[in-house]
DNA sequence: TTGTAGGCGTTATCAG
DNA sequence: CTGATAACGCCTACAA
């Protein structure tokens, strides 16, 4: 069917005209008859012709494609939050008519230099970086140094460019002072993966009083995470009634394990996780949590990002998608 | 810093050397002395130069990336097992030194076209396709006989080329075996999206008896699909004991209706899920599935693709990964 | 409306 | 080991 990969050169002169008059039935500039584009086209569908996409990109530096990075730190379960993001990212530049490159950073030594390469070679129109890794910040100061339209995911610490963020410390201070107004006693904290911001948050909900008797476990970033996080928060302060966790895997891990030491959720300890991942409306108890509105935090950086990238100009700003406090059964 | 894009030819000239010299410099290709490449290479950092991608791609016919297209139906819920699939795969072509460039199916009608396009044009080095909608099939189809070397991920009606296929029919016999050796009366199926094979296999686990009482239900692809079809089995067949579920989210919705409406899991409704999405594990209660691994999956189907691109002649075969039925609370 | 020819930035080939 | 130069395939003034 596709044989072999033919050239502008043979196709052009197969069909009997210029090179020029080829590149003008797909390119949709310049001035060409509507009969001899149809009829080139036709022609392509025919003799499998296709415009060599590198050739293409070197004399037009265009590329229609998007480059994100983001944040891969566990090994053993996938991150639901970044394949939220990274799905709505994707549908989107889609339907944009562009093509989506993904990047895990895993935070090996050799990566920097590699990201380094593809942005500043001129693989991507236009850059998304999630924040929450150490090249982050690298990733995004390049890209804004090199002029290539760029946006930022999430919170980045000095970071100029534009970025869409969601209120994580607001959302953070809604479930301490949930906590406090419902009058729990012995507040903790499970900790993700970089979240000082809601660590602060929190305690400013909670205020002074309850604070002070705030246990901070490490936490990390997987169900199984959250569900060790339990065992350990039981042993380092049996009392604990209220936890606020960094995000619902952490806190589905963590109600299991309850559960499984018969702990009832809310009555003994009531739980707030972070991010409303779908599952969380489905999980028993439904999971009280902060909604971070992942898929439209994709779709107004993407949005955003497409703006950057057609010259218009906005104040590269910070788009603030705001949390709620979605209480449902676990707290 | 990076003020303005240089190449090689201003490059190689204020360095005093010639362009192939840089070239080699880089390409690991071609003999160099260690102290000049040294030399050229401290200089790039210092004067930001990077060797152009697309004129890099157009003479070598190399383009480091790897295609994966899979399908996206739902809107509104991120679909679980994709997303294993798709930061697995992206996490192993990392590793790999491969960028992956992701293209999700929305089955609209000017995709085709545009998926050929970037295949054809010579986009990918490697292709990865996720079985599930009506596109594969010319994906695949169109890689091939464009000698692109590329793995479909699942089933495929039909298909010749290289595949890591999960045994899902066998996976489902095992589930309707177990409800029957346990004594079920009333089975259910409920359907995911093309998955005509796994209910077969449900059929074929239930034996004769049993299948004549099957009451099969539409289902769907998200939680909220696994939620309605719970109301709607109930309507159709009030005394159903036991429920397969074609893949995990439908299952989690499923549960959470029947709890909501008091019925007991396992006691009243047996519930078997399929795929074991991370979150089965911790969903209460705990959720019986068909593993099907799909972690494993997405590293395998890389292996396999980068194999084929070094052009180790192995038998375009089948990779089939089993499944295991894996018993939890809900059955 | 169409054709001609130069240029995009690299790498590969072939001398030196 | 290094330098000059011809591809690579397409786009786009400019000319016809």
């Amino acid at each position: 069917m596709v044989g072999k990969i033919i050239n502008i050169k043979e196709f052009s002169k197969l069909l009997g005209v210029s090179t020029a008059t080829v590149s003008r039935a797909f390119s949709g500039r310049g001035r060409i008859s509507g009969k001899t584009r149809d009829m080139i086209r036709a022609r392509a569908a025919e003799l499998g012709y296709r415009a060599n996409i590198h050739a293409r990109s070197l004399t037009t530096r265009r590329t229609d494609r998007i480059g994100i990075f983001y944040p891969s730190i566990s090994m053993d379960e996938p991150d639901y939050f970044i394949a939220e993001i990274l799905l709505s990212v994707s549908r989107a530049a889609a339907e944009a008519g562009k093509a989506l490159q993904t990047h895990p950073i895993t935070e090996n030594d050799k990566e920097p230099e590699m990201f380094l390469d593809y942005i500043l070679s001129g693989s991507f129109e236009g850059i998304v970086t999630v924040a929450g890794s150490k090249a982050s910040n690298l990733i995004a100061e390049t890209a804004g140094s090199a002029g290539i339209p760029n946006i930022v995911i999430g919170r980045m610490p000095g970071a100029g460019g534009a970025s869409v963020v969601f209120q994580t410390e607001e959302g953070a201070r809604l479930a301490g002072a949930y906590f406090k107004r419902v009058g729990r006693k012995n507040p903790a904290y499970v900790r993700g993966v970089l979240d000082r911001r809601k660590q602060q948050g929190f305690i400013d909900g909670l205020g002074p009083e309850l604070a002070a008797r705030l246990t901070v476990d490490a936490g990390g970033s997987s169900f199984a995470d959250g569900h060790t996080a339990y065992r350990r928060l039981m042993a380092a302060n049996p009392a604990s009634d209220c936890v606020f966790c960094a995000n619902d895997v952490l806190a589905i891990g963590f109600i299991k394990a309850a559960m499984e030491s018969s702990r009832r959720i809310p009555e003994d300890i009531a739980v707030i996780g972070c991010d409303d991942i779908k599952v969380a409306r489905y999980f028993t108890p439904s999971l009280s949590t902060i909604a971070l509105h992942e898929r439209e935090i994709g779709e107004r950086a993407v949005s955003a990002l497409l703006k950057m990238m057609r010259g218009e100009t906005s104040p590269p700003g910070c788009d603030i998608v705001s949390c709620d406090l979605v209480l449902r059964a676990s707290a």
